[in-house]
DNA sequence: ATAATAGTGTCTTTCAGACATTATGAT
DNA sequence: ATCATAATGTCTGAAAGACACTATTAT
């Protein structure tokens, strides 16, 4: 098939293409982005993709390492927060054969973020993951493994904390409901959503304000950011907030 | 390293070993089982493992493909249910070199299954899964993915109705218990569990009845067994249960 | 009748949703 | 004072846990 399609007869059987691609995920103006590269390379050359890849087995021992390394050389960041997702393989996937994709969600706060600490001199960019579709198809597959990351996120976030992984240091809890609802694309009540971060041990009141031109909000920082907390119930995220 | 490990320079860094190992279970006289195959080849040959082992690629399209035949050589089974649970990869976990394995767990009825459909010629058995460590070390990281799999499964089952799959076509409220608390290791309140499942509108009473010795519990069948119910709370299991 | 277990009723607790009310700072 | 919005109180409803009670069969 594809002119330059590599040869490795010997062994072919056993082995397939490898790859990992992280959903780097971050809040920009209230909406959820995703980072993505330009890919420099065929195939797919010019077209925008996960920021993945080959996996350096020299340097990894193992898929966590892996990851790890991806995570350092595109955002500069050492600790950040990922998540497997889930592994997808086949022979439509990549024009040079059977391969396979293991896709990890990595969640992250803007501010922490310098993407000029790019190892790769790769050109890479944050984007909106709603506007997806404008930018017209990605690499590969990888709509469609962002979605399905998307998707296994929009899960998790009814009954977990994840979000904090997206929040500064410190944030009012205005500011963390507006983040689940954009993970949710819907409305949730403000004061069950009080409650339910205010009584689940999880958040400190700093004793500090921010203002927005009323009253002021509490700022609170996360009790233990390592740990990803469990509610005892389910979120229900109401339709609406269409348009903007 | 290995003595017996092929070579394949060209295009070695972009590829990795790859194989499927589904963590098939399925219920024996109560207690939980896991189906084994005993290694006929080096590397760990003559040790128990995973019914799983390198994809077909010729044959399989994609990664559900590849765990399905897995599966129809191993059971016999055309449609059992199968999940993917996770991946692990490294380079320690086979002597061969660096090594991706996509681990799945499949939950089947053993009246179903008919062991001698087994295509494969190999030994096979079921093992009771809290019995492994007397059986000593599984082959690769066998154990260590067997013990990751039952965890999945263990938070899944406290919010889903994922234990059908284990259960025959007819049976009853207090079998089905049974299930779910051999696999939680806890016991569970009667009276909640029975609400919970007749509530939830999963199953049809078919009017006959079982009987143990003392009054006959109502036979029930599932309405879909094709799609996992999620229940609005979580289960709560109680230590205890300890020996038996 | 008694034993044994299946099934049910009722009460309490927990927690989310809805709605109304109070609090606090900017103007 | 008025406005905007943060924070909270109260009520309701859903669903799970606990416990007691009833039902049905075998013996």
């Amino acid at each position: 098939m594809g002119s330059k399609a590599k040869k490795f007869e010997p062994n072919e059987y056993d082995s397939v293409l490898f790859s990992v691609d992280p959903v780097i995920l971050t809040m920009i103006n209230g909406h959820l982005n995703v980072l993505l590269v330009k890919r420099e390379q065929e195939p797919e050359k010019d077209r925008w993709a996960l920021p993945g890849g080959r996996v350096d087995k020299k340097n990894c021992d193992d898929l966590d390492a892996a990851v790890k390394l991806k995570l350092r050389q595109k955002t500069g960041l050492d600790h950040a927060y990922a998540e497997q997702a889930f592994t997808e393989g086949g022979s439509d996937m990549d024009p040079r054969g059977w391969s396979l994709t293991t896709v990890y969600i990595s969640l992250l706060c803007n501010d922490d973020i310098d993407l000029s600490k790019n190892d790769t001199g790769e050109e890479v960019a944050w984007y909106p993951v709603k506007k997806l579709d404008e930018l017209g198809p990605l690499a590969f597959w990888h709509n469609l493994l962002i979605e399905r990351a998307l998707s296994r996120l929009r899960d998790k976030v009814v009954y977990t904390d994840l979000p904090m992984r997206l929040m500064p240091e410190e944030f009012t809890i205005h500011e963390l409901r507006q983040v689940y609802e954009e993970i949710l694309s819907g409305v949730l009540a403000r004061p069950s959503f009080f409650k339910r971060m205010t009584t689940a041990d999880i958040l400190v009141d700093t004793g500090r304000k921010k203002s927005l031109g009323s009253r002021p909000a509490a700022l609170y920082r996360y009790k233990n950011r390592s740990k990803t907390h469990i509610f005892p119930g389910m979120l229900e995220a109401k339709r609406e907030e269409s348009m903007r």
